[in-house]
DNA sequence: CCTATACCTAGCCACATGGCTAACCATCTC
DNA sequence: GAGATGGTTAGCCATGTGGCTAGGTATAGG
């Protein structure tokens, strides 16, 4: 398999790196505003956004001196569906529950 | 913060334990049949079976020799809830800028 | 009671991850 | 062109992860 949900989860499996999403749903922003409200050293906070960029769930363009960083949505959308997918799957089971203790009811 | 989110993501950043889950969502299992579709030494598949009890994915109960495993939907939920509201924002900002775009046009 | 079954524990190994410091570009700004 | 600014690279370290083997325990079945 080696899906794209490997990295994906992999990728929003701390904290760190989910507040970097958020963060990037409101707008760009250059890595130096990303950094600022993490308390740890540039390189290890770079080190998470080589991550969600390998994960492809965000884009980055360097002007200049400055890195800007887009977030990529498609991804996103793509780990909602799969687990959208997996519930419905459940609720579906729970249906087939639900009516299969009815049809013993009436026996 | 050191979310339920971290253990969340984590847990399902490997398709062993994804195809797990999959498995569950049909109906609760013993810990012999989960394993056996997939290559990987019971010992090793016992871990990825520990790391979804832990991250609360997956109940479990035994009775004699046999442990089955039962999946709890709840986590599934909530991260789809999380993943859903992160889209939601990513919409509206979209909506702000198509409405910005708009409104510049009008000058 | 003996044996097979089903699982569990302990312990090893290689590699990945998440953090750090130190030192190094590259590009604005004065 | 000298400094300050914004990133980047290299390399170290501790811990976590994902795999293995060997051997153990507990129950089911004959």
């Amino acid at each position: 398999m080696a899906n794209h949900l490997d990295s994906f989860f992999g990728a929003m499996a701390d904290p760190t790196r989910r507040a970097v999403i958020e963060r990037l749903i409101a707008g760009p922003a250059p890595v130096s505003e990303l950094h600022a409200p993490h308390d740890m050293a540039l390189p290890s906070f770079l080190k998470h956004l080589k991550r969600l960029e390998a994960a492809g769930l965000v884009r980055s363009e360097k002007a200049g001196r400055v890195r800007t960083l887009h977030i990529e949505a498609a991804p996103l959308a793509e780990a909602e569906n799969w687990l959208a997918r997996q519930r419905r799957l459940w609720e579906g089971r729970l249906d087939r529950l639900t009516a299969l203790a009815e049809s013993l009811d009436k026996d």
